[in-house]
DNA sequence: TATTATAGTTAGGTAGGCTAACTAACTATT
DNA sequence: AATAGTTAGTTAGCCTACCTAACTATAATA
């Protein structure tokens, strides 16, 4: 009975997920860094150091895809490599640079939206943050409404 | 004083689209045809004719790309192209193949968000699709509050 | 110790993005 | 009507970001 609401629902959010992220992307090109490796760099400056194969699995990408993707990051001096326990992987951190260049980047993206959210109304910003975190919980891979 | 909290919402909307649409684009490899193709299919599909300069810009992308975009999907039998009135410019159209290949695609990230929003109460959808609508209004150029 | 499994890299291909430079066609000015 | 300027699209050539297959080096196991 509630099917066709859900898939009018999905369609909706789905549409205005889609435009609003396509909005955001615009400001992006001011950092003179590719969306693929600036998500690395958000992986590793607010997930800590990982190896190639976490932030492989962590953006949905192959190994051979983020090997290139960090020796790009590497050459351009915002990740850097050492060695691991396992002698086989290797660690890679976000340099300092590198998190300078990920908050700037950020900043532009979230400033961008903030002023967005200034046509908001206060209970529509409350709507929107209760909307975020059922997001989240539908997103959760153990996801009882507790 | 209330730019802290508009802030903080959107942190947590942009980091919800961003994980939402990572998720719902795993089913689109199921489809054979890549995101960039998809989402000019689909404007066409949505939209109607246009040319190439229009789909240029509703995707966002420089003319020289939408052209190889065409090229591609009228190879594949997607799109067919027609004369227009102004003969520098060329009138693309979904073709009753690219329609049936867009539908599909677009039911199969349909349906798996539908079955994400069973876990949903109905209350929670309300506030999704009250979302939705907010989020449309702070994209529309003409925004005032109503 | 020999085998198997795992972590990364290299090689080579495709898709999707760009700029620069071009052709064809429309518009405006003389 | 001729010319000059503008606009729509294409071609050429480059970059990023994705893939699979095949490889090396290290770890784990029989």
């Amino acid at each position: 009975m509630a099917t066709r609401e859900r898939k009018q629902v999905a369609e909706r959010l789905h549409s205005a997920a889609l435009h609003l992220l396509r909005h955001l992307r615009q400001v992006d090109t001011e950092s003179g860094i590719g969306p693929a490796r600036l998500s690395v760099l958000s992986v590793l400056v607010f997930g800590g150091p990982a190896t190639i194969g976490e932030l492989a699995a962590a953006d949905q990408v192959k190994a051979p895809t983020m090997s290139k993707l960090v020796q790009g990051l590497e050459e351009t001096g915002l990740v850097s490599r050492a060695a691991a326990v396992d002698r086989r992987s290797v660690m890679l951190r976000a340099t300092s640079h590198g998190r300078k260049v990920l908050a700037k980047a950020r900043d532009r993206r979230l400033d961008l939206f903030s002023r967005m959210l200034e046509k908001a109304t206060q209970e529509e910003l409350e709507t929107l943050e209760t909307a975020s975190a059922i997001i989240d919980r539908l997103l959760s891979p153990t996801s009882s409404p507790g």
